[in-house]
DNA sequence: TTAGGGTTAG
């Protein structure tokens, strides 16, 4: 059996395997049988009865062999994984480059572990090709490791490889590196369209639509012709824009050149998707009814249109006649009935899902503690968490936010700060509803410090800075404020919005500078809202200072003469400073011109039953229970560190 | 390299 050598054994075992007989004529290529034998390989077992046959004829060693079975066993069968790396640390004596290759590319999990292999190649002088640096590329999942693969690239004079480019250049664009992705990008060859295609997609996925806009003029000015990832790229644009007169302008585009058609399946889900976006219900009916091929894609896209528009009859109907349904379908079912409040409806759904064994993923579960956060049913929430954790759900950062929101919202804040610290991979809406949450609870100490912390690790937006700026205001952080506020641009590169001097607004005129918040009102570089304004008003009238509470009311008025709210702060804040007659005049003016009040009301469920409460009510028959629990809670908030002395005050007022 | 569903503030 083995006098033939080390072909004919492997014919022969083949032959064992099969019990077929092999012709060792027709087949003397070396690697043919283990291919053969791998590819009949159907479970682990079956795998690892192989390897055990393949040992005992002493075929475990030998570079060729191993190569193949680490090729099949790490790349066509993940599963195997850990075998691989075994028969590769262990069983193999003189890798090759393809068995390096293969490890590398198998390992693509892990950039450490890719790395380590990759190092030991180049410590055996065996040199790597481009692939493999492209493979290590792949396994790179943040910048600083593609960053290192660029290098090695230069070094090995391998940086003229277009695929390798590209993935460096998608990796630079995914991760908002754009000075390091113009650099490669200056690399390209001349007539690359992949790397114009990459930066507009890149621009797109990162919410610079106009960017991506400017990327396909320079492309066509440079004589490219744009292809089906172009135009692709440039509906998603259209649809970020809610440009239809763009969008038209691309479907016409398409409509001239036969090669790229909206009858094919991709641009034509892509070209639905731009009008749904622009809530073009029509243009996209037509769009869907003339595509020939419809997948699920198509139909889910047509059901976001409906509900997009309000539609949700023709939604619902369209979800009946779905050829097939997936997650999305449900979950988009299930959003919509969200959306709209019909709560009963969206749990109905939710139980018809699962008893159609569609098992409910992370989206399911956003949706519904996101619901549960929204109307404040805290039990709710408590029960769909308990869910996630019983299915062995991971918590993902949508999930997350959607979780931390709902405990703090529903007063446990606690409980927000243990799953927080839970997530594993929190991205910047983690951090910053978790801020949001510290903001409202009054720890603004906490907030600033969860702010600094959070630098470490993610780029705050815009919208974090608020959160920041909000705990600032809660807890009289002035100067904090004062200070993040003036350096936002210069450390985050972030432009103040209305919304940042609306809190810088109220930050000044809580602490009684009514003079700096109006210098603020009077410089910013946009017109003032109503909310800047009536900041402003409700901030006089917990400083009593009647002048620029005028000023600010007629501002007021002007932008929102039908509004209660200022008529009523107004009126209050002529009361407190004894000028009853301004104040009855307010309330005359307010009836002359129709303005009717609506009571403020807070409400609470208890044990299933409703309890709502307008300001000063004490109808309820547990009035004085509560009394005496905001009592306690004051003196509580008094010895709190973390809220100043003047805090607790206007709670003393309600009571 | 291209297409569908989810989170944060106001």
């Amino acid at each position: 059996m083995y006098r033939y050598g080390r072909g004919i054994r492997f014919l022969s075992f083949t032959s064992m395997v099969n019990k077929t007989k092999w012709d060792p004529i027709e087949s003397l290529e070396l690697n043919h049988p283990t291919l053969v034998l791998l590819e009949k390989c159907s479970s682990r077992d079956h795998f690892r009865q192989i390897l055990g046959q393949m040992m005992r004829i002493g075929l475990i060693g030998e570079t060729f062999p191993m190569s193949r079975l680490i090729s099949y066993s790490a790349v066509s069968h993940p599963e195997n994984l850990d075998m691989s790396i075994l028969l590769f640390t262990y069983f193999t004596p003189h890798p090759n480059l393809f068995i390096y290759k293969t490890m590398i590319s198998a390992l693509s999990f892990s950039f450490k572990q890719a790395y380590v292999v990759y190092q030991s190649m180049l410590r055996s002088s065996i040199w790597p090709e481009k692939q493999t640096l492209l493979y290590l590329l792949k396994a790179a999942k943040h910048v600083s490791a593609a960053k290192q693969v660029h290098c090695h690239a230069v070094v090995m004079g391998l940086v003229s490889y277009d695929y390798f480019l590209n993935s460096l250049l998608k990796m630079y664009m995914n991760n908002g590196k754009m000075d390091l992705a113009c650099k490669v990008f200056s690399c390209r060859s001349s007539s690359d369209v992949a790397s114009f295609n990459i930066m507009i997609v890149g621009h797109v996925k990162k919410g610079n639509s106009l960017e991506a806009i400017k990327m396909f003029r320079e492309m066509v000015d440079s004589g490219l012709e744009p292809d089906e990832f172009t135009i692709s790229g440039l509906l998603v644009c259209c649809g970020h824009l809610a440009d239809v007169r763009l969008g038209r302008s691309v479907h016409a585009w398409m409509e001239r050149r036969k090669h790229i058609s909206s009858s094919n399946l991709v641009l034509g889900n892509a070209l639905l998707h731009m009008y749904v976006k622009c809530k073009e219900i029509e243009l996209g009916r037509r769009t869907f009814d003339a595509l020939r091929v419809k997948d699920i894609i198509s139909w889910n896209t047509m059901f976001e249109g409906f509900v997009k528009v309000g539609d949700l009859e023709s939604a619902r109907s369209l979800f009946n006649h779905m050829p097939c349904r997936d997650l999305v379908s449900w979950n988009s079912l299930i959003c919509s009935y969200a959306q709209n409040d019909d709560l009963m409806m969206m749990t109905k759904v939710f139980k018809d899902m699962v008893a159609e064994n569609v098992m409910p993923d992370t989206v399911t579960m956003t949706i519904l503690v996101a619901v549960a956060a929204e109307v404040g049913e805290l039990n709710q929430g408590r029960w769909i968490h308990g869910m996630v954790v019983r299915m062995g759900m991971k918590i993902n950062a949508f999930l997350g936010s959607a979780l931390i929101n709902l405990y703090w919202k529903c007063g446990s804040i606690e409980k927000a700060f243990v799953v927080f610290r839970d997530i594993t991979e929190k991205d910047v809406t983690v951090w910053t509803t978790m801020i949001t949450g510290f903001a409202f609870h009054g720890y603004g100490r906490k907030a600033l410090e969860l702010f600094s912390e959070m630098q470490e690790e993610e780029m705050p937006n815009k919208v974090t800075i608020l959160a920041v700026l909000t705990a600032c205001v809660h807890c009289r952080l002035v100067d904090e404020g004062l200070e993040l506020f003036s350096s936002m641009k210069e450390n985050y590169g972030i432009e103040p919005g209305i919304e940042h001097y609306g809190c810088l607004v109220d930050l000044l005129g809580r602490s009684g500078r009514s003079t700096e918040a109006k210098y603020v009102i009077d410089k910013m570089p946009m017109k003032p809202s109503r909310s800047i304004w009536g900041a402003m008003l409700s901030n006089c009238r917990a400083h009593g200072n009647v002048e620029m509470a005028e000023i600010a009311w007629r501002e007021l008025l002007k932008l929102e003469p039908e509004k209660e709210g200022g008529y009523v702060l107004l009126s209050n804040i002529y009361a407190a400073n004894n000028k009853w007659n301004f104040s009855d005049k307010i309330r005359e003016v307010m009836e002359s011109r129709g303005v009717k009040k609506t009571a403020g009301c807070s409400s609470i469920v208890v044990d299933g039953v409703l309890h709502d409460f307008v300001a000063a009510d004490k109808r309820h028959p547990r009035w004085l229970n509560m009394q005496s629990i905001i009592y306690f809670l004051n003196s509580e908030m008094r010895l709190h560190p973390d809220f100043p002395e003047d805090f607790w005050v206007p709670f003393m007022e309600t009571c």
